[in-house]
DNA sequence: CCCGAAGTGTGCACTTAGTGCCTTATCGTA
DNA sequence: TACGATAAGGCACTAAGTGCACACTTCGGG
């Protein structure tokens, strides 16, 4: 568009000038057919500074991703080892539906791309697997190794050997058998997140899928019941970890509770 | 390797050298710094040769997801409606692993490729993700649309219109909350093959993890029980499909069983 | 007031993936 | 032996992504 006035104001934020750049010219010419150059030019920079600010022409279509795994990460990180870890996960799910929430339009037109860009259909789902990943980490087995995306060095430690697949701990006491079920429900989640986010974008976006994503969550919570049951007894998350507790007699429930709060290390926000 | 001899015998399988060699190389070298051309030439072709076999360089790692998915469809198209759905979906994700167990090195290799190569993982957790959505397919929701991966022709066909969101056949009789239950039922058992088929690749491709998939499967297939109870109840797959077998009364059992296979297009096999 | 340091934008040259078009070789078949 | 189909090779071209050097702005400190 304009060419070369106004660079004095608004100076930050060229990525996002990139990404709307980006997003407007890919729906209506076509995302292979859209070049950087065009994207750079429409955003009023140069094409070499596009790459200064997404690595592939696919990431100035979703920018958010990465900062809302972060979050994603610190919130499990920070959640308190005595709530119940499907409650978790589910809030969790909960952090990334409000990243699209928070912007309707442009998950809208976000979805729309997606629908019809094989490429970038293919990148949402590796971000959503992300999140899954991190879900299963948190429940307690590290599917199958590193925590981010793996920047390709991180060879796996030696020393650290896993145990014989033949003759595990004992029948579905927390080893292999927990691990499964820690997988099998973080994908649960995630797809009931993905059922409701994608509900909510076929609409248009229009209304708060919040509820919806509850009420999915809940309903998923109670399937996945009969294993949460046995968490317990099994090896959980945190389950290694105890929490002392010294107060006085005199202290009210609320004082207790809070404690408790800092004491797990939950935000205190 | 061997630079220009031997182009008489063996002329077909050029797909397979190139795959190997893009393989092995990948492994020794580092995928992102083995160009079309070392490939190519390892093979003993032309680097256009390369791009006729396949689309990208990725997809020279994995040859069979295409084929293997064809398979899983066909099958799923082809199974009795008089089965439970969960059985089936399970059944298919077995044909899946059969794909990996048929060659075990060239998949630990895969394995171990994928483990550091970013757009590797990205390229099969895509491909696992078709193998969901045929799933979900098959479970009576479209998830989101297309059959295939959508090869970006495929307007939404005009005329074909979503019906309202808002006021749906019932409160669960078929409609929104039962697709929820698709969707997350597919991804559990694709979270359970997958977590399978890991295990056995960590453990270096030795064994067999046939029957650790079907008691995965068994699990998830319990837990999941709740829902799959009411499927008769509610709008399932196939439901409205009847099947009128006319045959006498001295027939035997396993006869009458024949011919609801023939009659609901099972395969022969 | 001047001077580095750091961050950000630019220009340029280069490698490589992927495509389109046309030519060539090979093979089965009439 | 000629012919048509199919696989392969050659060649030129576009565009993504990278490395490098350079310019400009903004601080903060002497």
């Amino acid at each position: 568009m304009d060419d070369g006035r106004d660079r004095m104001p608004a100076r930050r934020d060229v990525r996002r000038e990139l990404m709307s750049a980006a997003i407007s010219l890919s729906l209506t010419t076509g995302f292979d057919e859209t070049t950087v150059d065009e994207i750079a030019r429409a955003a009023g920079v140069a094409r070499r500074t596009f790459f200064r600010h997404f690595r592939t022409k696919e990431d100035a279509i979703f920018p958010d991703h990465d900062e809302c795994l972060e979050r994603v990460v610190a919130f499990l990180d920070a959640a308190s080892p005595l709530r119940p870890p499907l409650l978790v996960i589910a809030e969790a799910a909960g952090i990334v539906l409000d990243m699209y929430v928070e912007d309707p339009d442009t998950a809208v037109k976000r979805y729309e791309l997606t629908r019809r860009v094989p490429a970038l259909r293919e990148r949402e789902i590796a971000a959503t697997s992300r999140y899954q990943r991190a879900f299963t980490r948190y429940l307690g087995g590290r599917s199958d190794e590193a925590t981010g995306d793996g920047a390709a060095g991180e060879a796996a430690p030696a020393g650290a050997k896993e145990p014989p697949v033949g003759p595990e701990v004992g029948p579905g006491v927390g080893g292999e058998a927990a691990r499964l079920r820690h997988e099998v429900a973080a994908a649960a989640v995630v797809a009931a997140h993905n059922h409701v986010l994608r509900s909510w974008l076929r609409g248009g976006g229009r209304g708060d899928p919040r509820a919806r994503l509850t009420s999915a969550m809940d309903e998923v919570t109670r399937a996945l019941q009969p294993w949460a049951d046995g968490r317990d007894a099994s090896g959980d998350a945190h389950s290694d970890e105890v929490v002392v507790l010294v107060t006085t007699r005199r202290a009210p429930l609320w004082k207790i509770a809070e404690e408790i709060r800092n004491a797990t290390g939950e935000p205190p926000s």
